[in-house]
DNA sequence: ATGACTTATGGCACACTGTGACAGAAAGGT
DNA sequence: ACCTTTCTGTCACAGTGTGCCATAAGTCAT
């Protein structure tokens, strides 16, 4: 990895970070592209060149998620029902934000203040979750071997898994520790499970 | 009702016709709010007295069906289960396209016609649902008797109940007529009650 | 009708987001 | 050192959305 590589890595991270800090401070919409952009020295241009819009600031996130997911949507056996294998993969999600180091723990716990009782915001996140949810209905329906456009089964089934995420993620409102969101998902995902019919995805 | 009022009714209609028509025509994008004031003979500033926003256009079903459902979750008896509550709601906002004026019928599939397959636009419409959803948690945990910041099942119910929603209007690609849509909603709702296990939602 | 009142509209200036184009700077390879 | 590739800043520009103010249209008296 090249000196190149590294010192966008670094300028991401630290536009993500000023950004963060700034909308904590003054609110999402009242910072400006330019106030962050001045606050790591760069150009409103250059902003555009590593966030698309702004509000791929909020939804840096997402895109490690998905992947996380789909990477262990993959590696769960097939035979195991599809509902299952999801919650799993939402339980890998929420390992991987436990064991990362304190600068993202940091990141996620900004964001999380963040979108807390910011319906715009939340709306966003919600909005590219639609999105997630469309590659994991495609994982899901080759897994069960049916036509992901005729097969409703498989759209509820990513539809519900993708709520029991959203109420696990939003529901502890008020500053919260890794741990504490953890215990909650967990407590969520166990809600999610009992309340479905054994066996309902096949 | 005097003559103010139904003229700005009429203009608002006027307006949504035009862009739903330019829409279709040219995409969402491509099409500015200059050319629909320009359509309908009013200022790009009045524009947005009418619509708050560009996107508002996409969103004008919802402010119609979250009433409704609103309303009817209201009209239900008290005892029943929050998320049989919730399906018949869902069964009243499709009431209320079948029994809609042929001009409110076209505007509805033309609307479900342009956001066939464009993200951004169902990224929109599942965010204003998001926004749906909270007042939704609010009546049903009023109902249950729980506080709805500490109540995790209200939310579900919730998110499940609008999960089938979605899942239902989105499912039917292609043109569809509203016996189609209708029939595929209720095919949805039965599918996601088969789904749960009963007295989930006590 | 005439006038007084309220509300809707248009026009203007403006701030902000986001993009294309180009020139110069920085990094990579030889 | 050189040349190539990639990143960056500057400039110009299109588009959305808002505040402000003057004017036009509607409402409601008398």
């Amino acid at each position: 990895m090249g000196l190149r590589e590294r010192k966008k890595e670094k300028t991401r991270l630290a536009i993500l970070d000023a950004a963060l800090d700034l909308f904590l401070e003054q609110g999402y919409e009242s910072t400006t592209v330019e106030q962050i952009a001045g606050a790591v020295d760069i150009s409103p241009r250059t902003f555009f060149r590593y966030f698309t819009s702004k509000d791929h600031l909020v939804l840096w996130f997402h895109d490690h998620g998905e992947e996380i997911m789909l990477e262990t949507l993959d590696s769960r056996p097939e035979d195991e029902p599809a509902f299952t294998s999801l919650m799993h993969a939402l339980r890998a999600v929420l390992h991987d934000v436990e064991s990362s180091t304190p600068e993202e723990t940091e990141r996620f716990l900004k964001l999380r203040r963040l979108l807390d009782g910011q319906p715009r915001l939340v709306g966003l996140s919600v909005a590219r979750g639609a999105e997630t949810e469309r590659h994991l209905v495609e994982a899901v329906a080759a897994r069960r071997g049916v036509d992901p456009d005729e097969d409703q089964l498989s759209h509820l089934i990513v539809a519900f898994a993708s709520c029991a995420m959203r109420v696990g993620f939003e529901c502890p409102r008020r500053d919260a520790t890794v741990p504490e969101i953890s215990r909650r998902m967990a407590e969520t995902i166990e809600l999610a499970e009992r309340s479905l019919r054994p066996g309902w995805d096949r």
